[in-house]
DNA sequence: ATCGTTGCAAATCTTTTGCAAACGC
DNA sequence: GCGTTTGCAAAAGATTTGCAACGAT
């Protein structure tokens, strides 16, 4: 039996993910850096994975190169301003297509993207 | 300028993409290998990042760890079995969400994953 | 003859892992 | 104390890049 701790550690990374938007493994570690308790890099990847796998956390593989986290866990989908990069939630999930005959749909992730209000007036 | 040349290692890249089914580089890669023309594996990632930038292939960022590249550059979405892995096109795109406020849709991105008819019935 | 393209190898980036020390329960 | 978690550093996997040789137009 694998029983999960509380530590510190998870306390802080799990924190650091509601005070970003969407970060990603790097961008959690950096953000810590220099906080009390100090987490390594690699342990920041590793307490994501447990999250992810645990349901804690949702793994977003859009959004760049990297993985993203998003502490919010609800079905949601994500629109991604191209420009400057900021992401937004969208509540409810999108209307699901023709699947094919007898497939049990589990999840699902959609990422819009283009340009934000914000953006656009800037020329 | 530039101009794209045209050359044995981009039409075997992108017949490969055509023959696989959504695959990753290194699936291209290994699929040329021993076939002619030699494509080398950072000519297969440099001509599939040409590819993907100028619109002849999308670049998708779902399916596990790597980038999958698609020939199919048409608007649709994808659903992946969770057990085979096989990959199915869907056609049209989603309904689109509540977006942000003045937001210009450029791309979506959808995929749905679950368990495909076939691997439910072997339990 | 240009200038885009390739192969090769090294470099970079993201993520995972082995192992011994530290800590929660 | 037992079993999980951490830090560190090394390893692995994915992708990019520098550079000289090659090839399409």
């Amino acid at each position: 039996m694998t029983s999960q701790r509380r530590t510190a550690q998870k306390q802080a990374v799990y924190d650091a993910l509601r005070a970003l938007d969407h970060p990603s493994a790097t961008e959690v570690y950096a953000y810590l850096q220099g906080k009390e308790p100090a987490v390594s890099r690699g342990t920041v990847f590793r307490v994501l994975s447990v999250f992810s796998e645990s349901g804690r956390v949702k793994k977003l593989r859009l959004l760049g190169d990297e993985a993203h986290y998003d502490h919010n866990t609800s079905p949601h989908a994500h629109a991604r301003c191209r420009l400057c990069g900021m992401v937004w939630d969208l509540q409810g999930v999108p209307a699901p297509l023709a699947l094919p005959e007898g497939f049990l749909l589990e999840e699902s992730e959609l990422e819009v993207s283009g340009v934000c209000a914000a953006c656009a007036a800037k020329g």
